[in-house]
Formats: structure tokens, sequence, C-alpha cells
DNA sequence: TTGTCTTTCAACCAAGAAGTTGAAAGGGGG
DNA sequence: CCCCCTTTCAACTTCTTGGTTGAAAGACAA
């Protein structure tokens, strides 16, 4: 199971710049020069983050005529919350469990 | 809004050893000890590895006897899923819209 | 008190990340 | 064709990270 994506998902979303940047395609689509308009940092830095996006696949730009717009992947939303939720669930289980314990410890004291 | 703790998160679960950790405490809590027998470094990486997620609030320590065993702390789960469905959501919205407008153009072709 | 186990501190190293500057390709539109 | 805009490549700097070794505290039990 794509661990080494699950890293490179996790990475690129530590960064406050990248993060940013995914908030505001969450709104559309958006050329290079539209994204990095806010940022105080060359362009350069600025495809350099693009590229950190795409290596994790967060990010798509398709082939085509020049300004290649910057597409957010959804999906990828998919894999981080099937991995949260997965030991979110566990973790509650075990507190469920360990609710049942208890429960059935007071209703049978001192055995 | 916490953008400092989710930087601290998102980076703390990018690391694929402490995100095993992270697993691994999902089943219940485990000692330092415990928790590092599987991995081939020393403890005090562990320990390092440790204070990266007490940091970013994923883990707890309770103080009191001494081998304080580390404590998963679920509701960072939450926080990370708060970021995620808000922008998958607004990302989604925008499907929606996109789709009613392209049912629209068909509905009424030729305008 | 004397060990023994747990925990932390400090210094160091190699590699990686974020940013810079500068230069070079690529691709349309006039 | 030439210009301009977009995109990439390369080298360099600075800071962070994951790991090491070695040593020192802290805490508890005998």
């Amino acid at each position: 199971m794509a661990a080494d994506t699950l890293t490179r998902v996790f990475a690129a979303l530590a960064d406050p710049t990248r993060r940013d940047m995914v908030a505001r395609l969450a709104a559309g689509d958006a050329t290079v020069n539209q994204l990095a308009e806010p940022y105080r940092m060359t362009l350069q830095a600025v495809y350099k983050h693009l590229r950190v996006l795409e290596e994790a696949g967060v990010v798509t730009r398709p082939a085509g005529p020049q300004p290649r717009p910057v597409h957010l992947e959804v999906q990828v939303f998919d894999l981080m919350d099937g991995w949260i939720e997965r030991h979110r669930r566990r973790a509650e289980q075990r507190y469920r469990r360990l609710d049942a314990l208890l429960a059935e410890m007071e209703a049978e004291p001192d055995v």
C-alpha cells in the first residue's frame, strides 16, 4: 500500500505555502502566475513548490497550450482520509472495549 | 486557526517511522522500549521521534511512575479531518456547479 | 547507597528542503 | 522571424531533519 505516496502527500502538505496553494486551488484551477501572486517569493520557488505537489499527486498540470493551469486532484484527500479513519477507528474501538470492561466490572463488583 | 499545529502534525506524519508508531499506538498505549523494539535505530532516535509527535500534539506521555507510556491523542485526527473535509467539500461543490452548468448548456443548445 | 533502567542533553554528520540568482529552453502571436 | 511569456535547469546558501555517539541526570528497587 502506497506508503511512499502517503509520505509524499503528508510532506507536501506540511508546508504552509503549499497548504495555502491547495486551499486556493480548491476554489478552482489557476495559472502559475495567479497562484504565485500573493507570495513574496520568486516564480522559480513557486514552481518548486508545485513540483512537490505534483510528485505527491496532489496536483496535475495538463499538457497542452502554454499557460498550463494547475489542477487539484481531489482523490488524494481520500488517501489521507483512509489512513486517518483506519487508525481513528482502531483507537476508538479500543475505548469502547475499555468502557465495556469498566461497565462489566461495575456491574459485577468484587468477583 | 492553529495553522502552526497543522504544520507540525502533517510534518510529524510525513515520516514513515512515526506513522508506524501512530499505527501501533492506535492498538494501545506502549512504553518507549516496546515502541522502539521493531526499529533498527538507537533508543535516543526513538525519543527524538516521540518528541516530534509530542510537540505536534499527536501523542502524550503522562507524568508519573517511570516507564511513562506513550498515548495516542485521537483528537488530532479531527484536526486533519477538518482541514481535509473543508477543502474536499469546496472542490466537490465546484464540480457540482460545473456539472449544473454543462447540463444547462445541454438543455438549451445554440443560444 | 548502589545499581539499573529510563529519560534527556550535547555535539556532531550527512542529506534534504526552501529559497535565491542566473541562465537557458519552449511555444505561441504579432 | 522575433519578441515575450512560460517553464525548466543549475549552482549555491541556509536551515532543518534523521540519525549517530557519548555522557549525564532522574527515578525506583533491593
